[in-house]
DNA sequence: GTGTGTCATGTAATCGGTTACACGGTTTTT
DNA sequence: AAAAACCGTGTAACCGATTACATGACACAC
């Protein structure tokens, strides 16, 4: 048995397609009756409109693609929490995509969208102006969110120099001078521009530089934490280059013997809610993340509605990182023997979250 | 200019419609010739095909949908990115829906994945079998994984009932008595299984129960644990009903200058990543959840591909929780003043990952 | 030379909805 | 009383693909 459609329920209420429509989507004019034979059909029959086929004749999915490079971490799981909330709010859905090592891959995935969404936000940070322009072909309005300001096109970009540059500052501000950075992946345009706001943020102090690249991942973090405890001239500080790295970093130290903030401050960036649960929590830079997410589709939302008009919403949307401070980054003082102390009664508190959801 | 449809193709290499299908499809049978006219023709138009409208007429979606209760958290993150590895390998897109509150919002959500996709992976705890039998309707293959074995639907649960048991009884083992237990919400499945599984464990060893109801979140855990610490009669012990609440828990009685596990041991459930990173690392049953998120899907895809045979995969899959033995419960002996101390070894050994990711 | 088989290609129905337009019947206007 | 306006309903085109079947060309066998 098939599931039914409209004209099974038109047949059995005894009246057109055209009037199971009107009642079924409230538009258009309808008798008392005719409502009331068709919605007893549509429930006799448990007929469920099949949204395929009404996206094909309306053009309009009522669903957003969005493009990752990956689902690992708190970061991608955060930011799409934020936009899902924001979708299921509008009306919408989210189809996710992620693990897309290359622009060859993202870019077959931004095709394979087409005809699904209505429009699609792209993370993908490998993805350069040039491959993405010749993936979008279609009108799809699109949303780009992968670091790298491509002019002309609506996008949302994290101010990755800028929040390297306070990073560093905070650091100098407590007295820390070795300050070693760990990096993203080359290649990677959030990576790296974190990495120019260190050097200049270095340079500017007169401090000299000591870079590990690491790939955005704990265990990379680690291994240069590893790295870094053992160097003879011991940084007393490091800058990671997001907060699953610091992590993994804070964990390398603490094995290796040495104290953070004492021995080593370290700091994060983007302000992932483990950040406030490790010990000693960590000084990151806030991104709010899923506030974030939700912005951005309502953004895309926006754009959709407003296709083919001439709006000019080809702005490149700058959100600002937060330094936040917490323990890792004490200033280093004299009678600070205990290792894991302070900043306790923060911790949940500083976690960040969306307004309104269960935390 | 709208983008290009098959039927520009088709004009443009002078072909019919026909002959554009099947050299894109690479079904049926084309002259060298034609083949590359109609190649020719979809480059220069930047052809891409509608996949709604193919949708349509196949009555394939190559999307699976999930239905979640929530997005918040380590737990279903972790799940979805397991499902989203399958999905991408074996050629299907994801849906996800959240944020259902009620049986209600599922159900809807349910009905309004018709036409969009092939099959569904259900994950509400709210909902019970009725609900959701009035929701599917159609021929859609559904997978179950709301912790109500559903008899006679495919079905993966996981035992919870038997993890709390083997929780209880690793307390007891390490020489706890008072033993308290922090669950889920009533009326979830899941919480209610594991609720019933201390209940029984506590009984068998002759020892009286307390119980203190969360949510599953995180300040949930945290306020359950400021009052166990109150307690007159403070527990030695406690298990909480997932992770996040140990973890909040955790925090709780540290704040409250209690020792972890000296004063009180702590084990959790689920086995997030976050559980190998706290102070300290906090024992927990091992569900690998990226892994089983996986497995759902491939089974999903399976039901889905045998969709119509006679097969009886009705099975109710069952995933048998591992205790992971960290710090927060190490047996509580005389010479242990140092507060933070151990397992900082292990903490990244111990993160649970998904072969062949990064970490 | 006609019959038959093969093969590339085209025609048109189909998937399940939406919606412009036509139509016939009342009611209102002049 | 005829014209105009209005209203509920039905017919059929359309969205953009796939695909069963028809067609016509050509080769080969008799």
């Amino acid at each position: 048995m098939k599931a039914a459609t409209i004209r099974d329920v038109a047949e059995r209420a005894d009246v057109s397609v055209a009037s199971v429509s009107r009642v079924l989507n409230g538009a258009g004019p309808v008798t008392e009756a005719t409502k009331n034979r068709v919605l007893e059909a549509a429930k006799a029959l448990q007929y469920v409109p099949h949204s395929g086929a009404r996206s094909l004749s309306t053009s309009k999915t009522q669903t957003i693609g969005v493009i990752l490079p990956d689902l690992y971490g708190e970061f991608f799981s955060e930011l799409i929490r934020g936009m899902d909330v924001a979708a299921r709010s509008l009306g919408y859905h989210l189809i996710v995509s992620s693990s897309h090592d290359d622009a060859e891959e993202a870019s077959a995935a931004i095709r394979s969208m087409r005809g699904r969404v209505d429009g699609l936000i792209v993370l993908s940070p490998h993805l350069d102006a040039a491959n993405l322009a010749a993936g979008l072909a279609g009108r799809t309005p699109i949303l780009l969110m992968n670091g790298g300001a491509a002019a002309g096109r609506p996008s949302i970009v994290v101010d990755n120099h800028g929040g390297a540059v306070l990073a560093v500052e905070h650091l100098v501000a407590t007295g820390r001078r070795r300050i070693a950075h760990i990096s993203g992946p080359a290649g990677n345009l959030e990576a790296e521009a974190r990495l120019a706001g260190y050097l200049q943020a270095m340079a500017e102090a007169g401090l000299p530089t000591t870079v590990v690249e690491g790939e955005f991942t704990q265990s990379s973090g680690h291994a240069a934490g590893l790295e870094l405890a053992r160097r003879e001239q011991r940084p007393d500080a490091v800058f990671a280059g997001n907060d699953n790295m610091a992590v993994g970093a804070m964990l390398a130290l603490q094995d290796a013997g040495l104290r953070v903030p004492e021995d080593m401050a370290i700091i994060g960036f983007d302000d992932v809610p483990i950040a406030g649960l490790v010990r000693p929590a960590l000084t990151t830079l806030r991104i709010h993340i899923a506030e974030t997410g939700r912005s951005a589709l309502e953004r895309l939302v926006r754009l959709i509605n407003a296709a083919g008009e001439a709006v000019a919403d080809t702005a490149c949307e700058i959100v600002r990182p937060e330094l936040v401070v917490r323990p890792s980054s004490k200033p280093a003082t004299q009678n600070q023997a205990q290792s894991n102390s302070g900043g306790r009664l923060h911790a949940l508190a500083d976690t960040p979250s969306l307004k309104g959801e269960k935390t």
